[in-house]
DNA sequence: TTAAAAAATCATATTAACATGATCAAACCA
DNA sequence: TGGTTTGATCATGTTAATATGATTTTTTAA
């Protein structure tokens, strides 16, 4: 796999909560119910996301999570950040700390093409872009 | 990192092979030592790559490893098919075992275009073309 | 035919990712 | 104020990737 299972499960906890949030908070146990993902590992990830801003949580009655931005200005990069470093220093193939166009490994070259695309996908792809169906107006706190 | 140890390990030692082989058998404590790679896991990586026909090995006095196909001709898939499987189902971004234009992701219309890029460039670029330097010609046998 | 050289294999250890169950702490409400 | 709801946290377990050391098997050459 591109990410890792724990980059997926946040990934698809963040579209769920666009697709039929609605902006209200969402329980991690419906979440996880779900989207079949283990509960209290989810709850963990959410933490995390909650943490960068990226979700927004509540305890108690009523409680939950809900989105903490604007899915349109929400970029695929700014999820995954607290998991994978998709983008960043994992970008050489051959698995060096430093690899540039001054300091190169043997696949440098080619493979740094390649690796812009992937890199704008996470960058410019949005949560809104990912989305299926309406999108509710959001009311952020 | 995109590619686990065990690949970028392998990827090194078949470049390796090709740079500074010459056609000639090359001991895995050499290469282990060239490229500062655990020497018995590199053992058990070069035993798959001769399996799969990427290499070629032989026991005793003056054993070793070499390249068994021709570096022009060996793509990077070739390589790396025992390891990961980059290209292939591990394609979807979400995860997902089944993902296609008629059984879509979410993600899926966006991620299809930038992945095509990554396939591609594991499909098409050689040993040969990531090779520094002179690649003596390699009788094959 | 025997000793040395080399890959091949085996048994085991280490580490990080992933996962589960139990408990704690905050928020809400009657 | 006390009980219920909920996220937060803790302790622990499982599994696969990575790694190490010892032993076995094959090949060569003296």
């Amino acid at each position: 796999m591109i990410l890792s299972q724990t980059s997926v499960y946040a990934l698809k906890a963040v579209l769920h909560l666009a697709e039929t949030g609605g902006g209200d908070f969402v329980r991690v146990d419906d979440i996880a119910a779900d989207l079949k993902v283990p509960r209290n590992y989810l709850s963990k990830i959410l933490h995390a996301l909650a943490r960068t801003g990226v979700l927004d949580s509540t305890r108690g009655p009523h409680g939950g999570f809900r989105l903490g931005k604007n899915p349109a200005k929400l970029t695929l990069d700014e999820v995954l950040a607290p998991f994978d470093e998709v983008i960043g220093e994992s970008a050489c193939l051959l698995g060096r700390k430093r690899c540039s166009d001054a300091n190169p490994c043997a696949a440098h070259d080619r493979w740094k093409g390649v690796y812009a695309g992937v890199k704008t996908f996470f960058q410019e792809t949005t949560v809104a872009d990912l989305a299926r169906g309406a999108i509710p107006e959001i009311t952020l706190h």
